[in-house]
DNA sequence: CTGGATGCAAAACGTTTGCAAAGGC
DNA sequence: GCCTTTGCAAACGTTTTGCATCCAG
């Protein structure tokens, strides 16, 4: 599964995996696809309560450093972190409430050479934004 | 021009045109594609010196409302506030300096209804990321 | 043993809010 | 004159930082 497929590079790229950052590393990987730093750390308290709020944000910063984990601005207050960086994925986001979907893309958009304004282009992200089935 | 057409749109819908609320817009209609908070207070007080930081927030936050100007996310600490939420285009930024460049899209990425999981969706937002000709 | 990681608290940052004063219509 | 907008300052939530301690390799 995703979490020891996760702590499994870490430990091939020679990532010291101490406690705390395992339980990091693990709260990313569980069930939850898009998780606030906020989130995370209250995860990671109910494994190992004296986590403090700096190392999840060290951690995180390092694992979106090491390309690891996305990081992705979504329009709330707080910036989400994205276990899946591999899986090319898409994002559907809820106007009203906030929430996320996961969207499987069917073509991904692309930048003529002569649109690209001299840049060295990597990659596209899209947003979908509408209402969720609540929202309505 | 862009400016004198958010000023006289704004006036069309009853908007209270108070000198704040002026400079504010001609800061946004201006020269620069997208800026931040600081940035049009910065603008907007070179024009009318005592204007506060608040009620640049409150004016931008109510030209958002009215759909004037949209707010955008693109990775940095803050948010940006673009002047032309009527022209469809797509953002190409740098991942080095985060400069933003203005992009005419192609074609418009589209969510088949199946993939739609029951939201509405009313657009799609789509940013390249990549490295811009001064930090390759 | 040693350099890097941790916890704590405080600072920094962008944004919002409460309230009295000012000003547009 | 009414009601909205303004300015100030303080509050807020999120993220970063400084520094002494701790621990994995």
């Amino acid at each position: 599964m995703d979490g020891d497929d996760l702590l499994q590079r870490l430990r091939d790229r020679d990532f010291r995996l101490t406690a705390q950052r395992r339980v990091v590393a693990e709260a990313l990987a569980g069930a939850h696809v898009h998780r606030s730093a906020e989130e995370v750390h209250a995860a990671a308290a109910q494994r190992l309560p004296e986590i403090s709020r700096a190392t999840v944000y060290n951690t995180l910063n390092e694992l979106v450093a090491l390309g690891e984990v996305r990081e992705v601005q979504l329009g709330g207050r707080s910036r989400l972190y994205d276990p899946n960086p591999t899986r090319e994925h898409q994002h559907l986001v809820c106007d009203g409430c906030g929430a996320v979907v996961d969207v499987i893309p069917r073509e991904q958009p692309a930048l003529e050479p002569g649109d690209a304004h001299g840049y060295a282009v990597d990659r596209a992200e899209v947003t979908f934004r509408g209402l969720c089935p609540n929202c309505r």
